[in-house]
DNA sequence: GAATTAATTAAACGTTCGTTTTATTATTCC
DNA sequence: GGAATAATAAAACGAACGTTTAATTAATTC
């Protein structure tokens, strides 16, 4: 047989993507075979290749496009406000958001890096390190302006990052706790790492958080 | 040929150990081979198979010994006193230790969880259950006894746990930090976090963790 | 020093892998 | 409605995989 009655090109590849995020998440990239992955879309194996030229190709492009999704989240999040304390709040809120809503696709981009050809390893990496960088910015225009209590910029921006983004690890939704009671909660606990000094208006945003908690 | 001059088994064992557990954590369980692990040791493939009798084996090994050891690291630096903040700086002190010097071991046991099967992932999900309920009872004691702010017991520990073993991934020896500046940063970074009222005795405790850090 | 055991090699087994080739059918275009 | 094109199936390719079997040699035992 050949082509399939209502087969369309773009559904096709749409379904791979989506197939292929979940698949690597639960199986790794390098035990999920393209017939187990053909398979979970309903096609032949050979089909895959008229969207991704080779395997590595597709973690590639979920990579890459997983980056892109998370720096143009921050550019849409990222306040007008230079206060560092607002800024912060902001970071944590959208990274908390951001990667709660993409679990899989964050575990594919966190966890197969080493399966990535040197160069394309650097084009993630590069991406990766200018989103940290913007906290590290705030971090430091923070501490210059004394409402944060920082040690060392860059090893707080990694430990923070870690923290935030781990909450992938163990939470699962529709459990105990809400995506805004962790929010809350992840956001209280930054606040207080990086020893920041509550002014009135963060005082009553961060009230605002904690009555949302309440609800 | 056949048995080589000067083998000899407990030193081809610990030697594919050895290679295993860095060769896993830098190619990842499936993409590594046992013919490539074989070379690496500088043996044939077949040898392998005397020591452990599937690679699952091999992998499964390395994780036991990996959390056993975690296990009586803690139970050893375990401090006698019952007050909350000696304990927490106890632990964070060995967390960050254990797996600094682990590093490659740490990679694998967090990362190849997946690989297992249901039965060997429940045993290494029980003792990593095991050791991180010692951190929430600490929380939660302190909590209880008023010298930690703490919203969420549960949620703390895992962020906190996420935090420190994330050292591993950026960490590298004999750069910018050493690991006594990287510990003394986490352990106050780790009582911010939870809100620790500092005592006395416990303000003598990290003074002298931040003089050892100028040296 | 012969017999036994431990450690290893060499070769092969069947399976699965990523990928390519070729053929076939559905859809689109004019 | 015929031609062109897009989307797929089916089958095959060579390579690599984990593992097994059989043979061979070093070390140990008595």
């Amino acid at each position: 047989m050949a082509r399939t009655t209502g087969s369309d090109g773009e559904k096709t590849e749409a379904a791979v993507r989506e197939a292929a995020v979940s698949l690597i998440a639960r199986l790794g990239y390098e035990a999920m075979s393209m017939r187990q992955l053909a398979a979970e879309v309903g096609v032949q194996a050979a089909a895959l290749y008229r969207y991704f030229p080779t395997k590595e190709d597709l973690l590639f492009t979920l990579m890459r496009e997983h980056m892109e999704g998370l720096l143009k989240a921050w550019e849409a999040a990222r306040p007008a406000s230079i206060d560092p304390v607002t800024r912060l709040a902001a970071y944590v809120e959208n990274h908390i958001a951001f990667h709660i809503e993409r679990r899989h696709a964050t575990h594919v981009s966190n966890m197969e890096l080493r399966s990535l050809s040197h160069e394309r390893l650097t084009q993630i990496l590069k991406m990766r390190t200018a989103y940290e960088k913007e906290l590290r910015t705030i971090l430091r225009d923070g501490a210059e302006a004394g409402v944060f209590q920082v040690d060392d910029t860059g090893l707080t921006a990694m430990a923070l990052i870690q923290m935030m983004t781990g909450v992938i690890v163990w939470f699962r939704p529709g459990e105990r706790l809400s995506i805004a009671e962790v929010t809350a909660s992840y956001l209280s606990m930054t606040m207080r790492l990086v020893g920041a000094t509550i002014s009135h208006g963060t005082a009553r945003r961060l009230g605002r958080a904690r009555d949302a908690v309440a609800l």
